[in-house]
DNA sequence: TAACACCTTCGGCCCACTCGAAGGCAACTG
DNA sequence: CAGTTGCCTTCGAGTGGGCCGAAGGTGTTA
């Protein structure tokens, strides 16, 4: 099967200016023209293009992932630098999904804090007044970020 | 307790640059400072940074998180439009996670291929050759990002 | 009194896109 | 068969969110 750019920007989710910018930086070494010039993808340009997204989502620069392709193409004998650039690929990974779980940590309480207020705030009409007062303070004190 | 700029970069695991663009940004309203015109931070400000920091690491961009400082002071009217933007907040997290989930299945996967063909090529020593000729061709195949 | 360490502001630079302008080619429409 | 649509091209400028260096101030230690 071949694939326009557009075709491929929507199966990977990504725009046409990210995969011609790939493209013009060497990170897509097979992808052929045809006789209009435009780009034709192939499944194993796909599968390149996926392993370029999946790094550079996962936070790696763009020099460093030409340099893997790089790594690629030489052949075998640079499966060892390989295997360190994915181990610490791997790492940092890891890491951000820590990392995102914490933050995700505080917004489920900023969430779960508005959500309160809201609800509280409907009832109002059915609250006596002193109750809504108290509510009012529990506002005010927290008006933090 | 009050901190110096350094400090709290070393705190927030971030850098001073990134602190003073927020403060020059009107995100950071409250810090003070000292006779020598130098940042002092207070612990209310290092909870307003903590959020800033919260927000843009899950990808919220600068502006919005300006838009929700300045609906913070603007006091209780505005909660429920922060509850809106920290529930669209927590589902873009969510969803990066699951990216990033993704993500690290594909490179684990290149992590286990690659070890396995170092254990293996370690190995070749003890290995018959008919085999070392079938990894050989493992290896060529594998020769893909 | 000088060296060092920290801070300031200002302005340029960087990455990885993002977009617009200007134009080419192909297919459908009136 | 001219025109419009819709895709594509290249080139070059713009953007967000910092990053960094220069130039200069202050203050503490030696």
């Amino acid at each position: 099967m071949s694939y326009t750019i557009q075709e491929v920007a929507k199966q990977m989710n990504i725009s046409t200016y990210s995969i011609r910018y790939y493209h013009d930086h060497g990170m897509l070494p097979f992808v052929k023209r045809d006789e209009n010039n435009n780009r034709i993808f192939e499944d194993t340009d796909l599968e390149w293009l996926h392993i370029i997204v999946c790094l550079r989502q996962t936070g790696m620069p763009v020099e460093r992932i030409q340099h893997y392709l790089d790594l690629v193409q030489e052949g075998e004998q640079t499966v060892p630098e390989r295997y360190d650039m994915m181990k610490a690929q791997q790492t940092r990974t890891l890491n951000e999904i820590n990392d995102l779980q914490n933050h995700l940590k505080t917004i489920n309480y900023k969430v779960d804090h508005y959500a309160d207020i809201l609800i509280n705030h409907k009832a109002d009409n059915f609250v006596p007044s002193n109750l809504a007062e108290a509510q009012q303070q529990d506002v005010y004190q927290e008006n933090q970020p």
